[in-house]
DNA sequence: AACAGCATCAACCGCCAGTAC
DNA sequence: TGTACTGGCGGTTGATGCTGT
């Protein structure tokens, strides 16, 4: 629907807000509370502002909110954001979510800035997908792509489920994170739509990188999607054996790739098994969160 | 001291979903 | 039921400050 954009009004103010004006905005408010943003402004009158309403809104969450904490982020406050960015992606609402007295903007800006630096680039995982005509047969197609490459890639990832303490893993929202998080879950979030590097707070850089490198040794022919058939198949499909490189270079064993393969897999299959309603918007409802849960109990 | 390049962050833009009419 | 309005969100931009040369 066509909409007028609310700043496009002549004599509106545009720019940086001036001490002045906060402090109106800031008196006002406390005087009669926002309500409706949009005639705020005019209801504000002459007293201040010939800004638009969305301009205040936005003042006031992200700036005046008596609330709000300023300042450089705490590390506690940073790693909330790194494992909540891995769950949920760039949803900055969510994230804030958690960090109440943090602004989505400000959160936002720190991960641009700082965060997103710092993490390892990743591949192209999806470089082997053939893109079909419609979305709903592309997230299909991606979704059988991708899953064939995880199968093929799952023992990199295993052990980030098998190395657990055994006290640790036997917390059920422990490892529904660390499943989360798990490569498995990165590859079932970018079908859902956000295509997140993931980094696990359990995985270190080094490692990370590891995994990506050997990632990329692995081909994949994924061409005949609709039939759901591999036209070429992968080396460990045809007997060869996938080995994954280890941090030094090493090629892990061939008995514990299988060992490893076998949770993995599990893992993979609990988010196949479940629907979209469980799974709900990029699995950031709390059903889908207890779905998983009930997973492991 | 002057300039260029980079980093940061406040503010804006466009889109979407919910809701009122 | 369709349309318009509103609030909210994430992405992007531009002004400003900082750092290196």
């Amino acid at each position: 629907m066509g909409k007028t954009k609310c700043c496009d009004q002549h004599g509106v103010k545009r720019g940086g807000w001036t001490p002045e004006e906060n402090e109106t905005f800031v008196e006002y408010i406390n005087n009669h509370r926002h309500g409706s943003w949009r005639t705020l402004p005019k209801l504000a009158g002459s007293c201040f502002l010939y800004r638009c309403g969305k301009s205040c809104r936005l003042q006031w969450i992200n700036y005046l909110r008596p609330d709000i904490k300023r300042g450089p982020f705490t590390n506690e406050e940073e790693n909330t954001i790194i494992q909540f960015h891995v769950m949920f992606g760039n949803r900055w609402a969510v994230i804030a979510s958690q960090l109440p007295r943090r602004t989505n903007n400000e959160i936002k800006n720190y991960w641009n800035t700082q965060l997103k630096k710092r993490l390892p680039q990743s591949g192209s995982m999806m470089h082997s997908v053939v893109k079909p005509e419609s979305p709903s047969k592309y997230h299909t197609a991606q979704w059988k792509s991708v899953r064939v490459e995880a199968e093929t890639r799952l023992s990199m990832e295993s052990s980030l489920l098998t190395s657990l303490p055994t006290s640790e893993s036997k917390t059920r929202s422990h490892y529904s994170l660390q499943l989360w998080n798990s490569e498995v879950g990165n590859l079932f979030r970018m079908i859902k739509g956000n295509s997140v590097v993931c980094r696990s707070n359990n995985v270190s850089e080094a490692s990370l990188s590891s995994k990506l490198e050997s990632c990329s040794d692995v081909t994949l022919q994924v061409k005949n999607i609709e039939s759901g058939t591999l036209v070429n198949k992968s080396q460990e499909e045809q007997g060869i054996g996938y080995k994954p490189k280890l941090e030094d270079g090493t090629i892990e064993s061939k008995s514990s790739y299988y060992e490893l393969l076998d949770s993995s897999d599990s893992a993979l299959n609990i988010f196949l098994d479940m629907n979209d309603d469980q799974i709900g918007s990029s699995g950031q409802n709390e059903s889908f969160l207890d779905t998983l849960y009930g997973k492991f109990d």
